[in-house]
DNA sequence: GCGACAG
DNA sequence: ATCTTGTCGC
């Protein structure tokens, strides 16, 4: 005789509602190690004459990006890519991708419980292998304290291989009282919180979660900026504005065509 | 109660 | 996330 667990079934908006519980404790935990300043050993690049001064080493080169394809066929098809781009020339240096299997689903405010086994892999195996162009920095195409309890999953990655790293959002996640149509409205306001192509993202709370930055001038539609780990947000914006030749900073966009590309060959769809 | 909700 | 063609423009 078996005992038959009831499922809850009268939640429309989730198929399984009694892990939330576990994962907003997981995240919880998590974020007490979480460092939301600077705190790392690089500097940025020398942009004059003290180049030849330096040591290359202490120097910020090697940035990674992450992102997570799936094919159209079977939405549990997954496909997680990591790249490495020199920070100087914006070329990618580094590539490699898993295809998996998922059981997690997306669910909002928990991204990273679907998304972070994909990619952790990706980076261990570079770290065990004692690879030269293990980044010195990750950026992470989803949020980072942008986030319903503050610890998306830029944070998550982050403090799980203790990387700094930074978030970005393609859309807006609507946390603490921000919408998308408020943010259009700074943004055409060019007069208030806005200080050139970026605006701060304040809550309703009055803390300041990330900023909104038009990355191009072709484009209206900004990306969104949030502090993952060990790299405050000042920092962030100027290292992404280093890397943005088109909307999304090379190392996101190198690595969401990668994943694409990757999983079109594999599974010729 | 209803709608909103990163990828 | 993914489904989708052409098209206007530098």
């Amino acid at each position: 005789m078996e005992m038959i667990c009831e499922r809850e079934t009268t939640s429309s908006s989730s198929e399984i509602p009694y892990l939330q519980k576990d994962w907003i404790e997981a995240q919880d935990s998590l974020k007490r190690n979480l460092v939301v300043e600077d705190d790392f050993t690089w500097r940025l690049p020398a942009s004059s004459e003290e180049k030849e001064m330096e040591k290359e080493w202490s120097r910020l080169k090697y940035v990674g990006g992450v992102d997570v394809s799936f094919s159209k066929d079977d939405p549990s098809i997954a496909c997680g890519t990591l790249v490495v781009l020199d920070l100087h020339t914006l070329e990618v240096v580094y590539q490699d991708s898993s295809v998996v299997k998922l059981h997690i689903p997306y669910v909002p405010g928990f991204l990273a419980f679907r998304e972070a086994p994909v990619l952790l892999p990706l980076l261990e195996k570079m770290k065990t292998d004692v690879h030269p162009c293990y980044p010195q920095l990750l950026m992470v195409d989803g949020n980072g304290l942008l986030h319903p309890r503050g610890f998306g999953l830029a944070c998550h990655l982050g403090v799980l291989t203790n990387l700094p790293t930074i978030g970005i959002g393609k859309n807006l996640h609507h946390v603490d009282g921000l919408t998308q149509s408020g943010v259009r409205q700074l943004l055409e306001a060019k007069g208030n919180c806005r200080e050139e192509d970026l605006i701060t993202l304040v809550g309703r709370s009055g803390c300041t979660l990330g900023v909104a930055m038009q990355s191009t001038q072709g484009s209206l539609k900004p990306i969104y900026i949030s502090i993952g780990h060990r790299v405050s947000l000042a920092t962030a914006i100027t290292i992404v504005k280093m890397t943005c030749k088109y909307r999304l900073p090379e190392p996101i966009r190198q690595a969401d065509i990668r994943s694409r590309d990757y999983l079109r060959k594999r599974l010729l769809s």
